[in-house]
DNA sequence: GTGTTAACGGAACTTCCATCCCCTTAGTGG
DNA sequence: CCACTAAGGGGATGGAAGTTCCGTTAACAC
């Protein structure tokens, strides 16, 4: 595991004169502390979500003492958010299909997967609850989800130099374009999202992209209710 | 405001035999009290996040003793799925401009303006936070989006009834697709979404619907990788 | 190996929130 | 308008979560 950064970059007490606890020795128990912490929290996020957070709780799963978590982490939110930090360097590689619609396929069924796993799935629900209340753990997500996004951007920057969608097209927002679906289905109703749910959210992404609903100028800016000249899949009026 | 259903249908405690307050006398006072609280628990949530919800505070915001909270809803989660049910009730009717693309982007507005609002935003913020954790809440939350995503569902019926998009499409999974990439946005990135996004939210689905991403009964279904027979929008390698 | 001290761990202390009791206020029926 | 009682309000009580103190353990330097 990672060592060094402790649970986060900058003070949390605010001062900049006090050193945080396991930064000047960071390695044998205070490293397998950590990891011990971090695991039992992301258990406990997993099982009682994040206002059932109890520190203490979590301190006897690590079989670490209490004191030893406030003094580190110092808050739910803080630790959370160094969750994230860990969970950001394991970050997988994305795919090379050949085609964007085959990779984008395989970020949603990566991102499905992960969303409907027994413990990933709590798990990310509990963290995203996290973030809307304490304000390091947003910051933490937001860099998560930006390294994840800007690693799959890679694929839609592919496929701009094979010519599959237009030149221009802002790859992160493709990216994002897969993944909402999922996570708003996951938030808002009680299925979580399934096989289909990828699939279509990559035809989704794949089929607008292509049609040049994410290029980074907007053809279609400054009518404000018109269609712009976004221009149509296929023919208009088809039954198919 | 609505009166008799109190903060909730079923029993609270779950034995069936003792009646809740509030739901013999509804008037006078007893809706007051209601109206207040619940406008101070939105504010509340708006403020501080779910954690930080503090029936105590909501309770000297409404101008209201702690008891007749605790009494009434009993938690917070409860009260915020109250909140819900009373939130599902002020749901605005949908628009028909006539097109689909002219709804979607009148949705994807809608939702927009709501998301970035100063109070609506935290407080949507909080609300999704809410049903990670608690149970009721999420319950009610699901209803809530069942009855919005319901509503504007229309706009895609009449679409297909006018020929813009395949008949057998999902109405509500085209709804839930302009939706959720500004929900998307408000979680994981430090920007809540713009008119732009909206537009391409409304684009996006429009567009995916429109070349049969959102059938019902999906052509690929049985190959696993492959695009299936979906139509791709224009031709091929287009670069614009 | 040995010493220094960073980091850990147990226990008492403090604070804050949910609950309970009992009195007061005000809907509702006559 | 009056009586009855449902519903609301203030204060005391109990318990759980966070904080602090100080003794113990083990990482790192020499």
């Amino acid at each position: 595991m990672k060592d060094g950064d402790g649970p986060g970059d900058g003070d949390r007490d605010g001062d900049g004169c006090g050193v945080l606890p396991g930064s000047i020795r960071p390695g044998g128990r205070t490293a397998r502390v950590r990891a011990s912490v971090l695991r039992a929290a992301g258990d406990a996020l997993a099982e009682h979500g994040f206002a059932g957070l109890d520190l203490a709780d979590v301190a006897s799963r690590a079989q670490v003492g209490r004191t030893t978590v406030y003094r580190r982490w110092g808050s739910a939110g803080a630790l959370v958010a160094d969750l994230l930090v860990d969970m950001a360097e394991q970050s997988l590689a994305r795919s090379r299909t050949g085609s964007l619609l085959g990779d984008l396929k395989e970020n949603a069924r990566l991102v499905q997967r992960t969303l409907v796993d027994p413990r990933q799935g709590p798990l990310f629900r509990a963290i995203l609850a996290a973030a809307a209340t304490d304000d390091s753990t947003a910051r933490a997500l937001r860099r998560f989800y930006e390294i994840r996004v800007a690693e799959w951007a890679g694929c839609v920057d592919d496929a701009v130099e094979r010519g599959e969608i237009p030149a221009g097209t802002d790859a992160r927002e493709v990216v994002r374009a897969v993944s909402a679906p999922l996570y708003y289905r996951l938030l808002t109703t009680a299925e979580p999202p399934d096989e289909t749910a990828a699939d279509r959210a990559a035809e989704g992404a794949f089929v607008a992209a292509h049609a040049g609903v994410y290029l980074r100028v907007r053809p279609g800016a400054p009518q404000s209710g018109a269609a712009g000249d976004l221009e149509p899949p296929g023919e208009h009026g088809v039954g198919r």
